[in-house]
RNA sequence: GGGCCUGUAGCUCAGCUGGUUAGAGCAGUCCGCUCAUAACGGAUUGGUCGCAGGUUCAAGUCCUGCCGGGCCUACCA
């Protein structure tokens, strides 16, 4: 039995986020989980929310609640959602946890124990409107290079020149619009990266089997211009991780906060903590410390390409940098952008469908086959209506739905609700069985390897199997010469049911479920052999018929749907 | 500007270290079946593999240039 760690990038606490950011690290993350936990693995699976920045006490702000309140609520929505798409976390903690607060503050002593943390005097602005210190991108005025008057702090948006605050005419707090700001001393934390950049490269060095996607983009950060930077892991919020060494105070760093890139993938150990603390685990340094029982832990990450840098550098800086034997990332599975008829999913521009509104309109089921059957693995891809609508009605409902309804239909109306007797296996059986084998084989390699959209076209062919069987073997014809035969066919296809139930749960839970309990199947367990998984449901056991497994979209549905999303949200 | 990714049949995509007539699913067409959610099965029509050069006995696959799409470029997260 192996040991998965698996974490999904953790989303900002900041709304509720859209199919593109599910499709690029929960989904596939759960779908890699819900293999392995049928496998028989032991699978340690963990989310959160990311709850400090600035942006989060804006959103607080506006919703006019503080921003404890704030997260609490946004935490409580994200996790019914979640749970909505069937996100099978053993935890889905909170970056604002006691738990995080200790290890984070634990992480940065170590760091500056080992000499590893830097404190730099810095210019900031200050807006005296806002009362606070403002990132720049947060700081608006008019570009000196092109003139466009909304330019922002760190990069005008006209003519894409990067800026500094500073350069900017005129300017003013993207919060308030106030343009009494000032230019203000403060003292921040670096973590010197730039020091750990040999030992991360030789480590990335190492990982030759990652996506292209992944290394090439750590490769570009540590090797590009001076090599990889310090970077500064502090702020000047009220909302975060409160800066100390440890447990000690540190001198100089009062009312300052960790910035939530240094805390946020430190949640993803906290959660493991979060977990025992609620009772639902017993010992959560078995998954994170090699010195305690996690050597053989193979630990998989999933994120979106813009989660990269902080996942392949800056953490294992952090992890490398304690030198504490924490767990490092085996497997860092990066995934492209879901684009929306023709533009990108946005959350700040509300384009797209988000994971409240796919719920309201169709079961879970449906926007989890067809994400993930075209998961953004190589490049970028695209959500049609048309296409959307195409893929599911062929794939869930004739292509797998429509067998299990011919199949259950056919056994009720000429041998009752129970598994019939009688026959046994010819030559098209073995056949059947020997295809199935091959074809199960490839999709356990592509779910291994964490191919998303090879495992579902592998799936979908193994669903398919059922019909071409079914096809050949006539049982319709069979049954008016030869019952006997015609119930050997039906009592495999009926186990070609329960088998498909077991297969599909990683892509379609709630599919699975029904499928498994109306074939009078309670045990999960891998079809190891496949020729004795293929007698379970045997002669004279009762089942039901599912009724529509999965209901078609009807061309009104997908015009309505398209025309109710072609907008903006709110 | 720099770096990386990407461009293969109408659509969505496979094509590993270069090697026989470039593949799959969908859509289209034809045939078959009638158990089933007008579903299923079989066959089949579609491609000068973005463009132009080059290397090679041989290139979708390697090299160069160009064109198109995307991402990143370190204070949004």
């Amino acid at each position: 039995m192996k040991r998965i760690l698996i974490t999904s990038a953790i989303p900002y606490i900041n709304g509720i986020k859209h199919l593109g950011n599910l499709v690029g690290s929960q989904l596939p993350a759960d779908l890699f989980a819900r293999y392995h936990r049928a496998r028989g693995n032991e699978v340690l699976f963990l989310c959160a929310t990311d709850e400090h920045g600035t942006p989060a006490e804006l959103a607080a702000a506006k919703a006019g609640k503080p921003v404890e309140e704030y997260c609490a609520d946004m935490h409580a929505v994200q996790a019914k959602i979640a749970d909505g798409f069937r996100l099978s976390f053993d935890h889905f903690g909170r970056s604002s946890s006691a738990q995080n607060k200790e290890l984070t503050q634990h992480f940065a002593g170590r760091l500056a124990d080992q000499g590893l943390i830097a404190e730099v005097d810095e210019q900031q602005v200050y807006s005296h409107a806002d009362g606070r210190f403002l990132p720049d991108r947060y700081i608006e005025g008019t570009c000196p290079n092109c003139g466009y008057d909304k330019a922002r702090g760190d990069q005008c948006e006209n003519c894409t020149k990067q800026l500094e605050p500073t350069d900017l005419i005129e300017p003013r707090s993207a919060v308030s619009g106030s343009t009494d700001l000032e230019v203000r001393n403060t003292r921040h934390l670096y973590l010197r990266q730039s020091s750990l950049r040999q030992e991360l490269s030789d480590w990335i060095a190492q990982k030759t089997d990652w996506p292209v996607l992944t290394t090439s983009i750590a490769k570009k950060w540590l090797n590009d211009g001076d090599g990889l930077q310090d970077r500064g892991i502090t702020r000047d919020l009220d909302w975060g991780v409160p800066i100390r060494r440890g447990e000690a105070p540190w001198p100089g760093m009062e009312g300052k906060v960790f910035y939530v890139w240094f805390d946020a993938p430190i949640e993803y150990i906290a959660s493991a903590r979060e977990w025992v603390d609620a009772g639902k685990g017993a010992d959560w340094e078995r998954w994170w410390r090699t010195d305690k029982g996690a050597a053989d832990v193979r630990y998989v990450q999933f994120m979106g390409k813009d989660n990269v840098p902080f996942h392949t550098l800056s953490f294992p800086a952090t992890i490398l940098g304690s030198r504490e034997p924490w767990k490092l990332v085996d497997y860092i599975k990066s995934f492209n952008y879901l684009n929306y008829d023709g533009g990108q999913f946005s959350t700040s521009q509300g384009r797209g469908i988000f994971m409240d509104q796919a719920l309201e309109i169709l079961p879970p089921d449906y926007w989890r086959w067809w994400l993930l059957s075209h998961a953004p693995e190589t490049s970028d891809s695209e959500f049609t209506w048309d296409n959307f609508q195409a893929d599911v009605n062929k794939d869930l409902a004739d292509v797998l739905g429509n067998f299990v309804s011919r199949v259950t239909k056919f056994c009720r109306s000429k041998f009752g609700e129970t598994v019939p007797e009688g026959g046994s296996y010819g030559p098209r059986e073995t056949a059947l069985i020997a295809g199935l084998q091959t074809r199960l084989e490839a999709y356990q390699t592509h779910m291994e390897a964490v191919e998303v959209r090879k495992s579902a076209a592998e799936l979908r062919a193994i669903w398919a199997l059922g019909n071409e069987y079914l096809q050949a073997a006539e049982p319709w014809a069979v049954y008016k010469t030869n019952p006997g035969e015609a119930a050997v066919i039906i009592r495999l296809s009926l186990n070609l049911i329960a088998l498909y139930g077991q297969l599909s749960a990683p892509f379609i839970p709630d599919a699975a479920q029904i499928l498994g309990q109306a074939m009078g199947q309670t045990d999960t367990l891998w079809p190891e052999d496949l020729a004795q998984a293929l007698t379970r449901c045997a002669a004279r056991d009762a089942f039901t018929v599912p009724e529509n497994l999965f209901a078609k979209i009807t061309d009104e549905q997908r015009d309505d749907w398209a025309q109710r999303f072609s907008g903006i949200r709110q």
